[in-house]
DNA sequence: ACCTGAACACCGTTCAAGT
DNA sequence: ACCTGAACACCGTTCAAGT
């Protein structure tokens, strides 16, 4: 009834807190209008549908992101301190990488990291062709961790009994290595030393 | 009205069918029991409901998912083709991954996987935290990189204008990498250099 | 230009009633 | 033990009607 015009921006603002307290699944358009204070069938005029206004909100957040700036002696540490700052960012945001990925927006999040990769790499003195295969490489290896990762937080409890199945076959054998498998992941260290190798790696292997 | 006893198989089995034709997202109560020639309450008699019923389904799938064999001379050589192994099997069930990511199930998808590599490693005369650690990184590399190759086929239009972006930015610089930051990814190949990588880092790099 | 309620075609799930 | 239809509480979306 007496509610102030109904703008297109006071709609992607609640639609954001709304993904931000309770996820993406929760955002229905009925929740929506009733967090506004409007008839649902409001919500369409200003934003057409649910699946666009999905898009314009990991649009927004997506240039939201800050830029990275590489720390590090070595070309090798400064491309690994991109991954990190980039995997930072995403987990600022934790329902986004779930809804790029969703959207097939990888690459537009990632342009802005792809330009200070390449400059690094080339400071690494590869061109062309490999220098493009590690960018990828990167590309790929921090959204793929970030997704991992980020599920594992979702859903804590992992397969039932893992560590039972190691305690069994392996303890005696090599008694720290099962242990260390059956305890929960250290994904901030994983992520370090993963990327660390990853990029040693890169920078030695012939294509 | 003329139909066989329903069975619990039954319903899995024409579940599974839907999903590979459809996707998880296409399984309804209702079509399902459409296609069984059910009412839609008999299903719920047989499997609970319809998140058990995709638990069901996982464990179904995983469950079939053969024996890894590695191949190769070096221990290097070994681990990164047991990588390889897993994601082949994976993307034979296009939809297994998402629907194992999304209900946590990542660590049982990889119990007999993460046997062999223990194996290899073990090989490669890493042991303890160190063997862990490498085992989790392949692990964490193999489902992230899938997911985020999967994802890709799906939306199979990324991100617009990337190569634009490029094209003006970087052509004059490194022709040769604009050319093939713009072309698009070759997952396979990807997979197998990062994958090389990644594990000749591990194995070299001190933790 | 902007907002509304009614209506449609879908969901998953429960439950009392049947055999 | 197994199956059923009716009913409930949800969805997203369209559309004619309002101001």
């Amino acid at each position: 009834m007496a509610r102030t015009a109904l703008t297109r921006d006071e709609v992607l603002e609640t639609a954001a807190a709304l993904v931000r307290q309770h996820g993406p699944a929760a955002l229905t358009m009925r929740k929506l209008a009733a967090e506004l204070g409007t008839a649902v069938t409001s919500i369409y005029w200003h934003v057409g549908n649910r699946e666009s206004l999905l898009d314009a909100l990991v649009e927004r957040t997506v240039a939201d992101l800050g830029a990275i700036r590489p720390r590090g002696a070595t070309p090798a540490e400064r491309i690994a301190s991109v991954a990190r700052a980039l995997r930072r960012d995403l987990r600022a945001h934790p329902h986004l990488v779930a809804m790029v990925h969703e959207r097939g927006l990888t690459e537009r999040m990632f342009l802005p990291a792809q330009r200070v990769l390449v400059h690094e790499v080339h400071a690494a003195g590869l061109r062309g062709a490999r220098a493009a295969g590690v960018v990828r490489a990167i590309q790929f290896h921090v959204v793929g961790h970030v997704l991992v990762e980020r599920n594992r937080e979702r859903s804590p409890a992992q397969s039932p009994a893992e560590e039972d199945l190691w305690a069994v076959e392996t303890a005696d054998r090599d008694p720290a290595l099962a242990r260390a498998l059956a305890r929960p992941v250290d994904t901030e260290r994983l992520f370090a030393t993963t990327v660390r190798a990853l990029v040693t790696g890169l920078l030695e292997t012939a294509d």
